[in-house]
DNA sequence: CGCTGGCACTCGTCTTAGTGGAGTGCTAAT
DNA sequence: ATTAGCACTCCACTAAGACGAGTGCCAGCG
């Protein structure tokens, strides 16, 4: 049932010892009490006496897979354990169907609710009753629909521009000169023609080139078309972001229960920045990823766990979602939670049937 | 320096048990201890003996001013003498001139970081140490400056509006044909032309009248204009809402560190709407608002205190801001700040030197 | 050799009892 | 009206003891 697994160290866990780590883990999982050989002994189908169980304890505790939180406790997983179980032992539930229905109503396709990103959020952390979190697709893989200037005084021009389906966007701009309304409709008339349905990154790099290369062979009109679309286009033009939602949830475990973990957690939220950039390491790799206690690297999510997966747009990674929780937390029911979510808010986000502008 | 005050109760409390009642609300307010009367006789410059201390506790207590948690602890203030407190005792501290030139230079009027909202609510929760909450102006006193119309797909059609100086806010509604570009850019020129420069408000009226009245005497391309504007001003377009900054402030406070408690009240701020009827409720007042504790008639917020004011556009209340805090909060410091930067945030929104569009 | 029962030991949790201090209410005296 | 004095209450803290859960180790058994 349970293949041999070697460890980083050179001794080699036999099939028992891993049985009964997994077992270890999904009790303590379950009720959060460090578990005792006698336990085990009985929970496990090995038909093991409660003193060959605290033999092999006492073996994984030296392999820093589990660790005893005082002299008479049970044993608890350590990061190492957790990380073990998920890799390897991890038993993944299927979905209940009633949560596959309640994830398609959510995200279908059909819904133009303009807040897709909002409701995968939520929906993650309704159904796991954590923390839900979403990055905003990147920009450099969402494609340009439309752009329009509207004129605010002098030189501020207010840039507006919509982005694949529904996303508006919008940002002010200081122009060299002053413009009249018409010379704006005109220069997004002309932007418009040239670049809808590009990326906004393509059209980052098509002006610039432009803008080195072709000058003599332009009117003034699109020189300065394409010199607004430049200001518009500016790097962090909308910094990356993301969604959290249900992050409530997280104030009832016991393991954050600490005011000064939780306050810590919390203000890590809000600052945005570290949960981005954790975020944004997986966007690399496809499938679900997971992050164990300080695995993360930040220690606000010391005892936390990040669950995520990767959404992607034909077959594109546009961004990041998953759950925080705990790090005692129902791995075998988080994953497929997260990994049908992503699957769904990709295909919700395709640009599918619609017709372009 | 303390004047008599009546109370519900018939009975009038002369200066000495007021006095007494400001000293204790301060001295609690300071180090969060029930105060004794021995304290109190050496705080108050009354130069009386603790046992006639005892005598007025006794008073303000059957008057439900204060309250004693336990036979053998000092007295606590009571939300009714916390009421009393700010609305007779209170001196209001003036603003640090740090704290001021903090406030200027973060509210300046030549900022168009298209974010002030943000930018008070962050300024109120920096300064006070708690959370600071600002309401988005009302919609019905914002005034329309241009409405713009894209097809998505069939029937669907974008509606993007711009109000007040660079506010931008979009919108999906469903039309009963399909029209083509040239249709819809027809139908925004109408509508720019006449309603450009008139209220949300205003112009959802008007709509409605033209609809039931003029419908005769229109052309079939002002009749869909219009229209389409009654779908996008329809009520509830944009939901009222508002920034919340600093939340992780109240999670250091011993009154807030039952976790049942602040959950409560995070799970509140994050559903929002009672947060906003209760915000809405100070729109009607003007000048600075205060509730305390229970008095909000929430239940999540009976440990906290709201210190609120109106801010105002060219006389006119557009929207709220407060801090949100312990009911033991330094009020005499707090309400300045709320004060000051409601009119700060005011100024900065005013419409002033730019041109209309 | 692996497995098991037994036993002493450790340690956290809970209860109980005891002590000290802070502050009150009441009463009698000024 | 104010005050000093006194008995009383109640919380907070500490110490001690009982209990229970679980361990580590050892000796015996197949």
């Amino acid at each position: 049932m349970v293949a041999e697994v070697g460890v980083s160290n050179t001794q080699v866990l036999n099939g028992r010892s891993l049985q009964l780590l997994k077992t270890l883990v999904e009790r303590y999982i379950n009720d959060g009490q460090p578990v005792g050989s006698r336990a085990l002994s009985k929970d496990s189908d090995l038909n093991l006496s409660p003193a060959t169980i605290r033999n092999v304890m006492a073996d994984l505790e030296d392999l820093g897979l589990v660790h005893s939180p005082h002299t008479s406790a049970g044993r608890v997983p350590t990061v190492s354990g957790y990380r073990l179980f998920v890799d390897s032992l991890l038993t993944v539930k299927p979905l209940e169907s009633k949560d596959l229905t309640r994830l398609h109503q959510g995200l279908a396709v059909s819904e133009d609710t303009g807040d897709v990103i909002g409701v995968a959020s939520r929906l993650l952390s309704e159904l796991t009753q954590m923390a839900g979190v979403v990055t905003l697709p990147k920009r450099e893989l969402v494609c340009l629909r439309h752009i329009e200037f509207l004129s605010l005084s002098h030189t501020r021009v207010l840039v507006i521009f919509v982005t694949n389906e529904q996303e508006v966007h919008n940002k002010i701009i200081h122009t060299s000169k002053v413009f009249s309304p018409a010379e704006l409709q005109q220069a997004a008339n002309y932007l418009n023609s040239i670049y809808s349905g590009h990326s906004l990154d393509a059209v980052r790099k098509a002006v610039v080139k432009e803008l080195q290369e072709d000058q003599e062979r332009m009117s003034q009109g699109m020189l300065d078309a394409v010199k607004m679309a430049q200001l518009a286009f500016d790097q962090d033009n909308k910094k990356d972001d993301y969604v959290l939602t249900g992050e409530t949830n997280l104030m009832g475990f016991s393991e954050l229960s600490d005011m000064e973990r939780l306050k810590n957690l919390f203000e890590a939220f809000s600052q945005k920045q570290g949960v981005i950039h954790l975020l944004d390491q997986c966007m690399k790799a496809d499938g679900v990823q997971i992050f164990i206690g300080e695995e993360s690297g930040y220690r606000a999510f010391d005892h936390c766990s990040l669950v995520t997966s990767a959404y992607s747009v034909s077959d594109e990674v546009v961004g990041v979602l998953g759950v925080i929780g705990p790090t005692r937390m129902a791995y075998e029911k988080i994953i497929p939670y997260v990994d049908v979510t992503a699957k769904l808010l990709g295909a919700a986000l395709n640009p599918k049937s619609t017709t372009p502008l």
